[in-house]
DNA sequence: ACGCTGATTTGAACACGTTCAACTATGAGC
DNA sequence: GCTCATAGTTGAACGTGTTCAAATCAGCGT
């Protein structure tokens, strides 16, 4: 991690070319064999390039997986708007949410314990909190904008403009359960999103309760302090690479 | 991961001295230069043993790392345990554990960024809730339970029982935090500290309310599923052993 | 054509974690 | 004291991710 975090970019028409054949390739063999028995020189031999050329367009293998992470918020995106189409409740369209996105990763299930392992990692480009993640966070966190958006749920100001990035974390954590279970058919974790989904809808419907402003208000202060903490991350990790 | 998870055992005397001085020189070297930086050929060779030795007693890099859990939890006890005879109320007795909690591990922060890395991945031994960090686990909730046991606060006995295991929960999630706390002092995350003992004590008094009776069970009976699925976990991973 | 600049590509080399077959030391039983 | 099984120890070797100086290519101005 001793490299800037800008991303590589491409001047040439044969270099997207390249990079898109590197990335496919790595990509075909994390979901066949799984990423740590994908070696570079493997994807690299796979794609017909040198191994020096896979890291002329990634600067390391767990670049690779940022591209991953997008491609499985666009396919989650693509099943879950239509099916939001039908669903007015708040508690069915958060259902409706978890359940896809969910089925979207799937076929990735082995893939995924390693994307957790690196992504915990305060320096590294996958943790969910850092730069290089903003674009598909923020897709993230807007889609549950849009959950809460069409449903008819009375939410008060301050706790519906929380709301989106609380259920990102809430859908993080799902995700993270997702990793550990091994459950015939991921069963465990549907039923987790079942019960908590169901606890979520009643907590949310408490929390809009005049009686809890109070509470609510110094729950929310807390909130803003955590995602104040996570943004200067960024900002020392920028000043980190600028002194060494 | 292809090894079985039993632990290393010393038989002779010789042994355990060994032992202890790989040990001993790899927690030195970890905190002075960093977990990445230190190279298993550099700790064996400070410790004026062979490479292949350090392995005869370690059975990966991980596996050192797994002492410092045990140390770090010994270091806090003995600054924790008699912190809380002075206290008397749930809230001053909490936040004595968690700001002692955050004082022992303080020399270490550098070093801790790379143990959230590796305890993330659903396979490592350093995962929180495997096999293998049973014991150290078991303790650190056994402290909580102190922490409520001498308390005086009105608790049902159904939170009463899964709290302590809750508040271990919390405990990890300050300790994520304070790993990504970069501030002057690591200021942010005692203050954290404060603000979620805070709303964690009204919490608990409201959870604790008749009127919240229902709300609660369903809660509580989310907590178990949660913890039958992390335990069926090393389970499974057996199995896996066996197989391949 | 030619040369020049910058993008792209190469493969050898490096450092690391890990494995392993072979070696040595220890000590219990005779 | 000798034998031998077991514990402990060694360092070479392997496969990996990563780096880098050098080679090649593509387009453009002349």
């Amino acid at each position: 991690m001793k490299a800037t975090h800008k991303k590589k970019v491409t001047k040439t028409v044969k270099g997207d070319q390249t990079r898109a054949l590197i990335l496919e390739t790595a990509l075909e063999m994390f979901r066949e064999r799984g990423y740590d028995e994908t070696t570079m020189r493997a994807i690299a031999q796979k794609a017909g390039v040198s191994l020096g050329n896979a890291y002329y367009y990634f600067r390391s293998k767990e670049y690779l997986i940022q591209a991953f992470y997008q491609r499985m918020h666009d396919s989650h995106l693509a099943v879950a708007l239509p099916a939001l189409e039908n669903e007015k409740t708040l508690k069915a369209r958060l259902l409706t949410v978890m359940r896809t996105k969910i089925d979207t990763m799937k076929p990735y299930h082995q893939f995924a314990g390693v994307l957790f392992k690196t992504a915990a990692h305060p320096q590294s480009p996958l943790n969910p909190f850092s730069d290089e993640s903003d674009p598909v966070r923020e897709a993230s966190i807007q889609l549950f904008d849009k959950v809460l958006d069409d449903a008819k749920a009375r939410i008060p100001k301050d706790l519906r403009a929380e709301l989106p990035y609380l259920l990102w974390v809430y859908s993080m954590g799902i995700v993270l359960f997702w990793i550990h279970d091994r459950s015939p058919k991921h069963r465990r974790t549907y039923r987790l999103i079942d019960h908590t989904v169901d606890l979520l809808d009643k907590l949310i419907h408490l929390a809009s309760n005049p009686f809890m402003r109070p509470l609510r208000k110094q729950a929310l202060r807390l909130v803003d302090e955590l995602r104040d903490a996570a943004e200067s991350l960024d900002d020392d990790k920028i000043e980190t690479e600028m002194r060494g």
